[in-house]
DNA sequence: ATACGTTACGTACCAAGGTACGGAGTCAAG
DNA sequence: CTTGACTCCGTACCTTGGTACGTAACGTAT
Protein backbone atom coordinates (compact mmCIF):
# COMPACT_ATOMS: atom_id res chain seq x y z
CA UNK A 1 0.00 0.00 0.00
CA UNK A 2 2.85 2.26 0.80
CA UNK A 3 4.16 3.16 -2.83
CA UNK A 4 6.93 5.31 -4.09
CA UNK A 5 6.30 8.10 -6.70
CA UNK A 6 7.13 6.03 -9.77
CA UNK A 7 4.28 3.47 -8.66
CA UNK A 8 2.02 6.00 -7.55
CA UNK A 9 2.59 7.41 -10.83
CA UNK A 10 2.08 4.25 -12.66
CA UNK A 11 -0.67 3.46 -11.24
CA UNK A 12 -2.41 7.16 -12.34
CA UNK A 13 -1.25 5.82 -15.68
CA UNK A 14 0.82 9.25 -15.88
CA UNK A 15 4.68 9.76 -15.43
CA UNK A 16 6.20 10.60 -12.32
CA UNK A 17 7.34 14.30 -13.87
CA UNK A 18 3.69 14.65 -14.27
CA UNK A 19 3.12 13.64 -10.32
CA UNK A 20 5.53 16.40 -9.58
CA UNK A 21 3.80 18.36 -11.55
CA UNK A 22 0.55 17.66 -10.34
CA UNK A 23 2.30 18.13 -6.62
CA UNK A 24 3.63 21.72 -7.51
CA UNK A 25 -0.05 22.83 -8.82
CA UNK A 26 -1.25 21.56 -5.07
CA UNK A 27 -3.40 19.13 -7.08
CA UNK A 28 -1.53 16.28 -4.94
CA UNK A 29 -0.31 16.11 -1.46
CA UNK A 30 3.60 16.43 -0.95
CA UNK A 31 4.17 14.22 2.21
CA UNK A 32 7.07 15.41 3.72
CA UNK A 33 9.55 12.80 3.29
CA UNK A 34 9.96 10.43 5.62
CA UNK A 35 13.24 9.88 7.56
CA UNK A 36 13.47 6.78 8.68
CA UNK A 37 15.18 5.07 6.11
CA UNK A 38 17.88 7.47 5.36
CA UNK A 39 18.85 10.96 6.02
CA UNK A 40 17.18 12.42 3.00
CA UNK A 41 14.11 10.08 3.23
CA UNK A 42 11.67 9.32 0.18
CA UNK A 43 8.14 10.57 -0.05
CA UNK A 44 5.62 7.23 0.83
CA UNK A 45 2.29 7.84 -0.86
CA UNK A 46 -0.83 5.25 -0.29
CA UNK A 47 -4.22 4.75 -1.44
CA UNK A 48 -5.76 8.20 -1.11
CA UNK A 49 -3.26 9.79 -3.09
CA UNK A 50 -3.74 7.42 -5.81
CA UNK A 51 -7.30 8.00 -6.12
CA UNK A 52 -6.60 12.07 -6.01
CA UNK A 53 -4.85 10.98 -8.76
CA UNK A 54 -7.70 9.13 -10.82
CA UNK A 55 -9.99 11.47 -9.81
CA UNK A 56 -7.86 13.76 -11.40
CA UNK A 57 -7.74 11.80 -14.98
CA UNK A 58 -11.17 11.54 -15.03
CA UNK A 59 -12.04 14.49 -14.43
CA UNK A 60 -9.71 15.82 -17.00
CA UNK A 61 -11.04 13.25 -19.67
CA UNK A 62 -14.62 15.10 -18.46
CA UNK A 63 -12.72 18.45 -19.72
CA UNK A 64 -12.34 20.03 -16.23
CA UNK A 65 -9.58 22.34 -16.71
CA UNK A 66 -6.65 21.75 -13.73
CA UNK A 67 -7.83 24.77 -12.21
CA UNK A 68 -11.14 23.54 -12.02
CA UNK A 69 -10.20 20.10 -10.39
CA UNK A 70 -8.00 22.26 -7.97
CA UNK A 71 -11.31 24.32 -6.90
CA UNK A 72 -13.10 20.29 -6.92
CA UNK A 73 -10.67 19.08 -4.42
CA UNK A 74 -10.54 22.21 -2.45
CA UNK A 75 -14.33 21.94 -2.36
CA UNK A 76 -15.03 18.58 -1.33
CA UNK A 77 -12.24 19.21 1.44
CA UNK A 78 -14.52 21.85 2.99
CA UNK A 79 -17.30 19.90 2.56
CA UNK A 80 -19.42 22.31 0.09
CA UNK A 81 -21.98 20.02 -1.88
CA UNK A 82 -23.98 22.69 -3.51
CA UNK A 83 -20.62 24.35 -5.28
CA UNK A 84 -19.42 21.31 -6.17
CA UNK A 85 -22.67 20.59 -7.67
CA UNK A 86 -23.08 23.30 -9.20
CA UNK A 87 -19.51 23.57 -10.78
CA UNK A 88 -20.38 19.54 -12.09
CA UNK A 89 -23.66 20.59 -14.04
CA UNK A 90 -21.94 24.08 -15.73
CA UNK A 91 -19.55 21.69 -16.93
CA UNK A 92 -22.01 19.29 -18.31
CA UNK A 93 -23.83 22.33 -19.65
CA UNK A 94 -20.77 23.17 -20.99
CA UNK A 95 -20.29 19.40 -22.97
CA UNK A 96 -23.13 19.18 -23.76
CA UNK A 97 -22.56 22.42 -25.98
CA UNK A 98 -19.16 21.01 -27.34
CA UNK A 99 -20.92 17.95 -28.11
CA UNK A 100 -23.66 19.73 -30.11
CA UNK A 101 -20.91 21.52 -31.69
CA UNK A 102 -18.73 18.53 -32.94
CA UNK A 103 -21.87 16.62 -34.22
CA UNK A 104 -22.61 19.43 -36.14
CA UNK A 105 -19.27 19.73 -37.59
CA UNK A 106 -18.83 15.91 -38.09
CA UNK A 107 -22.47 15.64 -40.25
CA UNK A 108 -21.20 18.57 -42.19
CA UNK A 109 -17.78 17.73 -42.81
CA UNK A 110 -19.42 14.28 -43.42
CA UNK A 111 -21.84 15.30 -45.89
CA UNK A 112 -19.14 16.89 -47.71
CA UNK A 113 -16.50 14.33 -47.90
CA UNK A 114 -19.24 12.46 -49.62
CA UNK A 115 -20.11 15.15 -51.91
CA UNK A 116 -16.40 15.11 -52.62
CA UNK A 117 -16.29 11.74 -53.55
CA UNK A 118 -19.07 11.52 -55.72
CA UNK A 119 -18.15 14.72 -57.99
CA UNK A 120 -15.19 14.21 -61.02
CA UNK A 121 -14.48 17.58 -61.51
CA UNK A 122 -12.43 20.44 -59.85
CA UNK A 123 -11.64 21.07 -56.51
CA UNK A 124 -13.58 19.19 -53.51
CA UNK A 125 -16.27 21.67 -52.09
CA UNK A 126 -15.16 21.27 -48.94
CA UNK A 127 -13.22 24.39 -48.67
CA UNK A 128 -15.76 26.19 -50.21
CA UNK A 129 -18.56 25.46 -48.86
CA UNK A 130 -16.76 25.48 -45.37
CA UNK A 131 -15.91 28.91 -46.12
CA UNK A 132 -19.47 30.18 -46.39
CA UNK B 1 -14.97 44.57 -51.42
CA UNK B 2 -11.91 46.27 -50.59
CA UNK B 3 -11.64 45.68 -46.51
CA UNK B 4 -8.57 46.84 -44.44
CA UNK B 5 -6.88 44.04 -42.04
CA UNK B 6 -9.64 45.43 -39.63
CA UNK B 7 -12.68 45.06 -41.79
CA UNK B 8 -11.16 41.53 -42.65
CA UNK B 9 -10.82 40.48 -39.03
CA UNK B 10 -13.74 41.87 -38.11
CA UNK B 11 -15.50 39.64 -40.92
CA UNK B 12 -13.97 36.58 -39.71
CA UNK B 13 -14.63 36.98 -35.74
CA UNK B 14 -11.16 37.36 -35.07
CA UNK B 15 -8.39 39.84 -34.09
CA UNK B 16 -6.56 41.55 -36.25
CA UNK B 17 -3.57 40.09 -34.39
CA UNK B 18 -4.62 37.03 -35.48
CA UNK B 19 -5.24 37.45 -38.68
CA UNK B 20 -1.43 38.61 -39.03
CA UNK B 21 -0.57 35.35 -37.19
CA UNK B 22 -2.17 33.20 -39.95
CA UNK B 23 -0.50 34.92 -42.58
CA UNK B 24 2.97 34.73 -41.00
CA UNK B 25 1.41 30.62 -40.45
CA UNK B 26 0.91 31.04 -44.40
CA UNK B 27 -2.91 30.12 -43.99
CA UNK B 28 -3.59 33.76 -44.94
CA UNK B 29 -1.68 35.14 -48.25
CA UNK B 30 -0.24 38.20 -47.45
CA UNK B 31 -0.93 40.44 -50.34
CA UNK B 32 1.72 43.08 -51.05
CA UNK B 33 0.78 46.59 -49.53
CA UNK B 34 -0.34 48.83 -52.98
CA UNK B 35 1.70 51.32 -53.70
CA UNK B 36 -0.84 53.39 -54.97
CA UNK B 37 -2.66 55.53 -52.19
CA UNK B 38 0.48 56.43 -50.25
CA UNK B 39 3.76 55.78 -50.73
CA UNK B 40 4.13 52.98 -47.87
CA UNK B 41 1.31 51.60 -48.85
CA UNK B 42 -1.92 49.57 -46.82
CA UNK B 43 -2.68 46.33 -47.95
CA UNK B 44 -6.87 45.54 -49.21
CA UNK B 45 -8.03 42.09 -48.69
CA UNK B 46 -11.14 40.83 -50.92
CA UNK B 47 -14.04 38.24 -50.65
CA UNK B 48 -11.38 35.41 -51.19
CA UNK B 49 -9.70 35.77 -48.05
CA UNK B 50 -12.51 36.50 -46.21
CA UNK B 51 -13.89 32.61 -47.14
CA UNK B 52 -10.54 31.71 -46.42
CA UNK B 53 -10.43 32.92 -43.05
CA UNK B 54 -14.12 31.82 -42.39
CA UNK B 55 -12.95 28.35 -43.60
CA UNK B 56 -9.87 28.17 -41.01
CA UNK B 57 -13.00 29.13 -38.37
CA UNK B 58 -14.92 26.38 -39.39
CA UNK B 59 -12.69 24.16 -40.04
CA UNK B 60 -10.98 24.66 -36.38
CA UNK B 61 -14.26 24.48 -34.79
CA UNK B 62 -14.54 21.12 -36.54
CA UNK B 63 -11.37 20.23 -34.63
CA UNK B 64 -8.63 20.71 -37.21
CA UNK B 65 -4.80 22.08 -36.28
CA UNK B 66 -3.71 25.00 -37.78
CA UNK B 67 -1.10 22.71 -39.19
CA UNK B 68 -3.79 20.43 -40.78
CA UNK B 69 -5.44 23.46 -42.07
CA UNK B 70 -2.38 24.57 -43.86
CA UNK B 71 -2.11 21.13 -45.64
CA UNK B 72 -6.22 21.38 -46.41
CA UNK B 73 -5.12 24.96 -48.01
CA UNK B 74 -2.19 23.31 -49.94
CA UNK B 75 -4.13 20.56 -51.24
CA UNK B 76 -7.20 22.12 -52.78
CA UNK B 77 -4.91 24.11 -54.78
CA UNK B 78 -3.26 21.63 -56.09
CA UNK B 79 -6.66 20.02 -56.47
CA UNK B 80 -5.33 16.98 -55.09
CA UNK B 81 -9.21 15.23 -53.74
CA UNK B 82 -8.63 12.32 -53.00
CA UNK B 83 -6.06 13.53 -49.84
CA UNK B 84 -8.68 15.91 -48.96
CA UNK B 85 -11.74 13.58 -48.90
CA UNK B 86 -9.03 11.24 -46.53
CA UNK B 87 -8.17 13.83 -44.27
CA UNK B 88 -11.68 14.87 -43.52
CA UNK B 89 -12.54 11.00 -42.88
CA UNK B 90 -9.93 10.71 -40.54
CA UNK B 91 -10.98 13.99 -39.21
CA UNK B 92 -14.70 12.55 -39.24
CA UNK B 93 -13.54 9.45 -37.38
CA UNK B 94 -11.69 11.53 -34.35
CA UNK B 95 -15.05 13.39 -33.96
CA UNK B 96 -17.37 10.45 -33.24
CA UNK B 97 -14.45 9.05 -30.94
CA UNK B 98 -14.37 12.04 -29.11
CA UNK B 99 -17.79 13.20 -29.15
CA UNK B 100 -18.51 9.16 -27.27
CA UNK B 101 -15.95 10.28 -25.17
CA UNK B 102 -17.12 13.23 -24.66
CA UNK B 103 -21.06 11.93 -24.03
CA UNK B 104 -20.06 9.35 -21.88
CA UNK B 105 -18.37 11.88 -19.29
CA UNK B 106 -21.70 13.94 -19.35
CA UNK B 107 -23.75 10.38 -18.53
CA UNK B 108 -21.38 10.08 -15.50
CA UNK B 109 -21.14 13.67 -14.33
CA UNK B 110 -24.54 14.13 -14.70
CA UNK B 111 -25.52 10.44 -12.62
CA UNK B 112 -22.76 11.73 -9.97
CA UNK B 113 -24.31 15.73 -9.87
CA UNK B 114 -27.62 13.97 -9.24
CA UNK B 115 -26.63 11.60 -6.66
CA UNK B 116 -25.20 14.36 -5.04
CA UNK B 117 -28.03 16.33 -4.95
CA UNK B 118 -30.46 13.85 -3.49
CA UNK B 119 -28.50 12.78 -0.69
CA UNK B 120 -27.91 15.23 2.19
CA UNK B 121 -25.37 14.16 4.44
CA UNK B 122 -21.50 13.74 3.73
CA UNK B 123 -19.65 15.07 0.75
CA UNK B 124 -20.56 14.99 -3.08
CA UNK B 125 -19.90 11.43 -4.48
CA UNK B 126 -18.07 13.01 -7.09
CA UNK B 127 -14.91 12.52 -6.17
CA UNK B 128 -14.89 9.51 -4.89
CA UNK B 129 -16.34 8.25 -7.60
CA UNK B 130 -14.77 9.64 -9.92
CA UNK B 131 -11.75 8.49 -8.27
CA UNK B 132 -12.17 4.88 -8.73
C1' DA C 1 31.14 -3.34 -2.40
C1' DT C 2 29.94 -1.90 -6.63
C1' DA C 3 26.94 -0.93 -10.27
C1' DC C 4 22.16 0.21 -11.79
C1' DG C 5 17.86 2.09 -11.04
C1' DT C 6 15.29 5.56 -8.35
C1' DT C 7 14.54 9.55 -5.91
C1' DA C 8 14.68 14.53 -4.90
C1' DC C 9 15.20 19.13 -6.32
C1' DG C 10 15.50 23.00 -9.28
C1' DT C 11 15.37 24.90 -13.52
C1' DA C 12 14.67 24.96 -18.40
C1' DC C 13 12.22 23.81 -22.31
C1' DC C 14 8.26 22.31 -25.36
C1' DA C 15 3.79 22.76 -28.47
C1' DA C 16 -0.31 25.21 -29.83
C1' DG C 17 -2.53 29.19 -30.64
C1' DG C 18 -2.54 33.23 -30.05
C1' DT C 19 -2.00 38.28 -27.62
C1' DA C 20 0.54 42.45 -26.48
C1' DC C 21 3.77 46.15 -27.14
C1' DG C 22 6.60 49.76 -29.04
C1' DG C 23 7.61 52.91 -32.59
C1' DA C 24 6.97 55.02 -36.80
C1' DG C 25 4.16 56.18 -40.59
C1' DT C 26 -0.42 57.34 -42.68
C1' DC C 27 -5.32 58.18 -43.52
C1' DA C 28 -9.77 60.49 -42.65
C1' DA C 29 -12.85 63.70 -40.12
C1' DG C 30 -13.73 67.86 -37.85
C1' DC D 1 -4.18 71.28 -39.87
C1' DT D 2 -4.48 68.82 -36.05
C1' DT D 3 -6.19 64.88 -33.67
C1' DG D 4 -7.29 60.31 -33.30
C1' DA D 5 -7.70 55.84 -35.33
C1' DC D 6 -5.65 52.69 -37.97
C1' DT D 7 -1.58 50.29 -40.22
C1' DC D 8 2.97 48.05 -40.56
C1' DC D 9 6.74 45.61 -38.63
C1' DG D 10 9.37 43.11 -35.44
C1' DT D 11 9.77 41.02 -31.27
C1' DA D 12 8.34 39.56 -26.83
C1' DC D 13 5.16 37.52 -23.97
C1' DC D 14 1.10 34.59 -22.46
C1' DT D 15 -1.60 30.15 -21.05
C1' DT D 16 -2.24 25.17 -20.48
C1' DG D 17 -0.39 20.99 -19.42
C1' DG D 18 3.11 19.00 -19.19
C1' DT D 19 8.30 16.97 -20.46
C1' DA D 20 13.33 16.98 -20.09
C1' DC D 21 17.77 17.71 -17.95
C1' DG D 22 21.38 17.80 -14.60
C1' DT D 23 23.16 16.84 -10.16
C1' DA D 24 23.61 14.51 -5.98
C1' DA D 25 22.20 11.12 -2.87
C1' DC D 26 20.18 6.99 -2.06
C1' DG D 27 18.64 1.61 -2.04
C1' DT D 28 18.71 -2.90 -3.90
C1' DA D 29 20.31 -6.98 -6.23
C1' DT D 30 24.48 -9.28 -7.44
Amino acid sequence: MAMTISELARSGGVGVETVRYYQRRGLLTDPKPSASPGTTGRRHYGAEESQRLNFIRSAKQAGFTLDEISSLLLLDRIDDRDQVRAIAQERVAALNMQISALSAARDALEALSDECSRGDEGACPIIQAFGR
